[in-house]
RNA sequence: GGGACUGUAGUUCAACCGGUUAGAGCACUGCCCUGUCACGGCAGAAGUUGCGGGUUCGAAUCCCGUCAGUCCCGCCA
């Protein structure tokens, strides 16, 4: 019977006799005594044996290799005094291995050294495929259980000290317009129709609103056919919240005491409160995006009233066809970044034609403010013009001003992305920095220019300001996002309450009243029976842990991931399936191996 | 759907401008070593250079295609 975990051994348990089971972590062997680190959840402790203090263990000592399971008994003793290892919490003591026992061997090569440092370079399908090795690495154990910290301290807060009730919604639900792809599950007993995994648990967690469960959250996997990246996974973990009666400052309240509970509970961290707010408009204006990384400056100035009638057509065609003109003034920059960069073929050209700029304008300015720029901007800019240009921007000798024009969504992610690299390549970023902040008061809807209509820019089921009624089309939403170190992790909203609002939301983003009775009349008709006022929040789990990790990908925070084919190479899902099943269920499929 | 990068022993990497017997560390096998902790030393085994074509006297290297992984754009209410 195990009487101790390795990691737990240390001077106070010198004297006794322990038996242990674990892992070979690494194993040294000078020829008339072994030793051997010795792995379990815990840590690691050294084993020693020889032929004269452990006759009984020495021969499996010398076979052991790493990775093999072993139990060992035996007396925890003071390592000697110029032998103490000051790396390992066990590093003053070590284990006389009386007895040891191969429980299991390693059959064959493994595909890499579980130990070894070098196994963080290991290519990721190889680390993907054998996943069971890759997790028993220090590295991603350390994720997991720092996973399950962070889940842990939301119960303790939301149910402990909030009262929050956690209710499990279907898995199995209906499909619904807008919003990503469905993974749909076809109906057997319904042939013909389909079932699909919710991409989030919203409308159930709004019914239980008029349920009248009052605070409702779950740990609820949710599920998005589309695309992956670093940090979009088809399944991932969201934290779901819904609240009723609570204004949109008492909602951002709780949520930052609750995020300040996290950050205290995992990382022993106290995050100043409040956070910082800032509105949809002037995360724009000042950052060109609406999750600003706030741990550096280099803000957007907006210039097109100065240069909207100037003679450079770049600026003023663009102020006049309803666009704009904005810059990005970076101190020093005149030193740290040529021209070549700048211009066609330079990779901050690159990053601003990804975001579909057409090219970077720029002024640099020199000792006694002099400006140096292309032609084109020093003949067809009036003097004024130039100098109400260095003062708005309040430019110094030394600053290179960037400029982006063109129509304000390219402008706007154009220079955000400059501004990021710049931001990361000046080393302006303080890598301990963490700034949390909420992003509120976004637009309730976006013009989708290829299916010409409206579209929500939260949900369609997020309240519009009370004052913003009379145009809808117009209207701020009650919504707000909580935006860590420039990556969205939370966002959320007021929810419509009245069947009337719900409809003109629908009405606008061009959903027929019939659509909407049809898609969404379980809604509607709930809120003619007493729905109370409600709002709620979701936060992407996998990627608050991918943070507060410091990893790049939610990939390493998330036990059994998928690649950016979405399949899974430890099972090889997806796969193919039995006739008879696809017989069952109706269901034809469209893989036809003669085709190929 | 599109762009970029990567693919060489189990693994991490090397192999210069197209010419070697395709090398090295770790792991593996054998031997030596009684205080190491990334132990050390000697010896050895280990390769369809992702796969398929092509160019060439000659291809890991150049070209085309394909597969896989990664990053990004589109997409993700």
């Amino acid at each position: 019977m195990r009487t101790y975990y390795c990691g737990e051994l240390r001077t106070s348990t010198i004297g006794e006799t322990v038996t242990l089971y674990g892992w070979v972590d690494r194993r040294r062997d000078h020829g008339g005594v072994v030793f051997l680190d010795m792995r379990d959840r815990a840590g690691i402790v050294q084993i020693v044996s020889d032929p004269e203090r452990t006759p009984n263990s020495y021969p499996t000592a010398e076979d052991v290799r790493n990775e093999y399971v072993i139990k060992v008994s035996g007396r925890v003793s003071q390592r000697p005094q110029d032998s103490i290892n000051p790396n390992l919490p066990t590093g003053e003591v070590e284990v006389y291995a009386e007895q040891m026992e191969v429980l299991n061997a390693v059959r064959q090569q493994l595909p890499f050294q579980i130990a070894s440092e070098e196994a963080d370079a290991v290519r990721e399908n190889i680390r993907l495929k054998y996943r069971y090795l890759d997790l028993r690495r220090d590295r991603l154990n350390q994720n997991l259980h720092l996973r399950h910290q962070v889940v842990k301290a939301i119960r303790r807060f939301l149910e402990d000290e909030e009262a929050f009730t956690e209710v499990e919604t279907p898995i199995l639900t209906r499909s619904t317009p807008e919003g990503a792809r469905d993974y749909l599950v076809p109906s057997r007993v319904n042939p013909g129709k389909w079932f699909a995994l919710p991409q989030s648990p919203q409308l159930f967690k709004q019914l239980l609103m008029v349920s009248g469960f009052d605070r409702y959250y779950q740990i609820a996997r949710c599920f998005r056919d589309e695309d992956l990246r670093a940090d979009r996974q088809p399944e991932f973990t969201q934290l779901d919240m819904e609240m009723s009666f609570l204004s949109e400052d008492e909602i951002i309240d709780l949520n930052e005491r609750l995020i300040c509970h996290i950050f205290k509970t995992v990382k022993g961290i106290d995050l100043p409160r409040p956070f910082p707010r800032l509105t949809y408009n002037e995360a724009m204006s000042r950052y060109g995006t609406d999750r600003p990384d706030t741990r550096f400056g280099l803000e957007l100035v907006q210039v097109s009233d100065i240069v909207q009638d100037s003679g450079f057509k770049v600026f003023s065609e663009a102020v006049k066809s309803g666009g704009l003109v904005k810059a990005l003034p970076i101190p020093g920059g005149n030193e740290q970044i040529s021209n070549v960069r700048i211009k066609p073929g330079g990779d901050l050209f690159k990053e601003a034609a990804a975001a579909g700029a057409k090219g970077l304008a720029y002024m640099r300015v020199r000792e006694g403010m002099e400006i140096d720029t292309i032609g084109a901007i020093k003949d067809n800019l009036s003097e004024e013009q130039k100098q109400e240009l260095l003062r708005r921007t309040k430019a110094q000798p030394g600053h290179l001003l960037l400029f982006g024009a063109g129509d304000a969504v390219t402008v706007n992610k154009s220079l955000d992305r400059v501004r990021q690299a710049l931001g990361e390549e000046l080393d302006l970023i303080d890598k301990e920095a963490m700034n949390l902040l909420w992003v509120t008061e976004f637009p309730m809807f976006e013009w989708n220019p290829e299916e010409k209509r409206l579209e929500s820019l939260h949900h369609p089921f997020t309240a519009p300001n009370p004052d913003d009624l009379d145009d809808l089309k117009t209207a701020r939403a009650q919504a707000y996002d909580l935006v860590y170190n420039g990556i969205e992790i939370g966002g959320g909203s007021l929810r419509i309450y009245q069947r009337k609002v719900q409809e003109q939301v629908f009405e606008a983003i061009g959903l027929s009243l019939e659509a909407a009775q049809e898609q969404f009349g379980f809604l509607l008709d709930a809120l003619e029976y007493g729905t109370p006022p409600h709002g709620g929040i979701a936060y992407g789990l996998d990627r608050l842990v991918m943070l507060l990790a410091g990893e790049d990908s939610i990939r390493d925070v998330i036990a059994f991931p998928k690649t950016q084919q979405a399949s899974c190479l430890l099972t090889e899902a997806p796969s193919n399936v039995d006739e008879k099943q696809l017989k069952e269920l109706y269901v034809v499929s469209t893989y036809d191996p003669e085709m190929e």
